[in-house]
Formats: C-alpha cells, sequence, structure tokens
DNA sequence: GTCTATATGTGGATAGAC
DNA sequence: GTCTATCCACATATAGAC
C-alpha cells in the first residue's frame, strides 16, 4: 500500500475516533511514523485529504447503492442494501459528525457534496417509488419526497445521534442494527396489508441482532 | 443588558452565523468592542460560555415544551408545539451543527446534555401515546418509541441538513416550516382515518407558508 | 469593569538537505 | 520520497494598569 493510501486510512481511523476537528496534520503523520514534511508532499493540505477521502465515499456509494430492477423482491435487496449502506455511514461517520465545519471550509467539496447530495435524494425518491409499484407501500407522491427527505436526515445524522447520547462518544457494531431499524420503522409506516408481515420479519431479524450486544436503545 | 448578557447574545449570532469553530473569543470580542481581557472576566473561557448558552437552550425548551393535557385537542395544540420548538431549534441552530465536536471538549456539558435528551425522548413518547390514546394515530409500543427517536433525529438535524443543501449556508425563516412538513408527514404516516383531514389542512397551511420565498424542497 | 500588552501553546505549512 | 528544522499565523488565556 502506497504512502499515499496509508494517509487516507489513517485519517479516516483517526477522524472517527477523535473527531476530524481534533487531529491535526501532525497527528497522522506521527501516528504513522512519517514526518509532517512527508505527508505534505503527497497532499496539498488537510482540506485535499479530506476531499480524497469523500471521493472514496461517495464512489463506494454509487456504486452499492444502485436503484432496484425488479420490485417484487423489493425487501429482500432492501435489506442487502440497509446493511452495505449503514456498514459505509459508519466507516466514514466522521464526516457527518462535522458535516457544517467540513463543507464551510472547503467551497469546492461543498459543491460536489450538494451535486451528490441532490442526485441521491432522486435515487432514494425511486426506490421509494419503487416499492409502491411493487405494492409494498402505500404513498402519494408529496409524502414521498417528504419520505426520501426523512430516510436521508435518518440515515445521515444517525452516527452522530448515537454518539451523541454516549458518554464514551463510541460506535458499537450493534449501532448499524438499531439504526436499520429506525429506517425499517419509517417503511412500515407505510407499508400495505402485504409487506407488514415481512417487515416485521425483517424488524426482528435486526433487533435480535441489536439485542445482542445492548439494552434496549 | 448587562456585558455578561451581550457577550451570550453576540456568541449566538456569531455561531450560528459563521459556525462555533470560526468564532473564537476574539471575534465575539471585537465585534462588540471590547477587550479580549474584558470577555474573560465575565467567562472563564469558551466552553463556559457554550454552556450558558446552553442552559439558555434547555431552559427554554423545558418551559415551552410541556406535555399536553387534552388528547382531543392535541392537533391543535401541536401546531403550537412545532412552531415553537422549530423556531428554537432555529435560534440555536449552531449547537447541532457542531453537536459532536461541542460536547467531546466538555464532559461537564455532554453529562447534562444526554441527561436532558432522556428526559426530552421520555416527553415526546408520551406525546406520541398521548396522541394514541386521542385516537389521532395507530401505533403499537415498540413503534412509538421508534418515532420518538425519528421526531428527535429530524428536529435536531433539520437545520445542519438544509444548511449543507444550500451554497450559501444560510437559513432562511422558510426553512422552519419546510422541517415542520417533515413532522407532518411522519405523523401522517401513523394517522388515523379520523386524523388525517386534520393533518393535511395543516399540511396546506405550512406548504403555502413554505413556498412563500422558496422554490419548493 | 474594562483596558493594553503579552505570554504560551499549537496547528498548518514550507524550505532545503538527503 | 522522506527527513529535519523552522516559520508564520493565530487562538487561548493571563497580568497588571486604570
Amino acid at each position: 500500500m502506497s504512502t499515499k493510501d496509508k494517509i487516507i486510512k489513517t485519517s479516516i481511523m483517526l477522524f472517527n475516533q477523535h473527531g476530524e476537528r481534533a487531529i491535526t496534520t501532525n497527528h497522522i503523520a506521527s501516528h504513522m511514523g512519517i514526518s509532517p514534511g512527508n505527508l505534505y508532499y503527497h497532499f496539498k493540505n488537510k482540506e485535499d485529504i479530506i476531499r480524497h477521502i469523500f471521493a472514496l465515499y461517495s464512489q463506494h456509494l454509487h456504486t452499492q447503492f444502485v436503484p432496484m430492477a425488479k420490485h417484487d423482491e423489493a425487501f429482500t435487496h432492501l435489506t442487502g442494501y440497509l446493511d452495505a449502506l449503514f456498514e459505509l455511514m459508519w466507516r466514514f461517520h466522521f464526516f457527518y459528525d462535522n458535516l457544517g465545519d467540513i463543507l464551510s471550509r472547503d467551497e469546492v467539496l461543498k459543491k460536489d457534496y450538494i451535486e451528490f447530495q441532490a442526485a441521491l435524494l432522486s435515487q432514494v425518491r425511486e426506490l421509494v417509488i419503487g416499492l409502491r409499484e411493487g405494492g409494498m407501500i402505500t404513498i402519494d407522491d408529496e409524502d414521498a419526497i417528504e419520505l426520501a427527505h426523512m430516510l436521508k436526515i435518518t440515515v445521515s445524522f444517525w452516527t452522530p445521534y448515537i454518539k451523541a447520547r454516549r458518554l464514551s462518544g463510541e460506535l458499537m457494531q450493534q449501532d448499524i442494527y438499531n439504526g436499520i431499524l429506525k429506517v425499517l420503522a419509517l417503511f412500515k409506516a407505510f407499508a400495505t396489508e402485504q409487506s407488514i408481515p415481512q417487515i416485521n420479519l425483517l424488524r426482528e431479524k435486526y433487533s435480535a441482532l441489536a439485542a445482542q450486544a445492548e439494552p434496549a436503545s
């Protein structure tokens, strides 16, 4: 693995662990056992590192979060989506811990982010419409866009929400399952007679996973 | 108004406008036309200021967000709540823009925050149960707590969500109405036959208000 | 209560040798 | 590509005069 990639990897780890604000370029370098000068040979500055991390994140999201084709197996696919999605959010959660700060210091990144989120909103809306077409949920067009927004908010800010409720501020693997349960509850609110048993089945599955190490949220 | 109160007021304004990270104690003092030394006469340090602001915020929330007594007029009261609540979130939104950072630097504040949020969650859950008792929504106990969490997430992170979607990063009065619409959509998902018309009425009201100055979200 | 002046520490970033 | 040394800017915080 190249030094450049190692810097990215180390930065993600340290940012997630201690927060982007608390981690300086010196911390990153010293943790890797390289000099600050070397770090600045590979990256123009700290924002440059963050931009690369964001590129990584959005690229992962693009490849994993492709719109569904078959509506009838919607919820089966949904599980896979949610697992991958929350796992991704967990791996890059520092970004949403400090979203405002990070974006306000980098105009270029902010533009990319806005564009990216607009595309994402459309995709989520399509997914919601897809579930409707498959008879899984009942929802009018107006609420479909509202639901898409709420899904985005819930997924994006789930990790900061959890961290703020815990003195240690640490995230656990189980938190992912609790997040998925929130999304399932959202879908269940719009579910049809036909789909409710499927959702309840999923809920039981993730409830069991979430309960393995934690008291109920 | 005392210098101490003016420092609080100025800090809130500058934090909201530029973010807590970007505003130093020198900025606050210089914007007020006082010396840094004077500021440090009134407050021990920057965190001391933030603690006072949080105390102000939680105090406002406690006095305004009292549980409902009469279930039958639930939605009428709900409107007043939501107006006051989102207005409050708007006035202190810098806090949620940087929640993780702010809490991670101040153990005492974090403890207060956690305690406060736990109490708030109970209150929101009571409100949800109250709406159910009044026949306004249909929801089982398990989903009631999930809904309470989602309401909290939506209200807490609504302003950072909106700011991240806008290049200027500025918030407008209309954003409040769009936030209220999200909460209404959440309630509508669980609404009974009886209450749907009431919610639709409220939705029309806030849609009109939100449309006054902005294109649709 | 308020000021001026300043100490202290530190983060971001660069120059130049190897 | 990597290191050492260092500069610059600035935020936090204090001392002591008024």
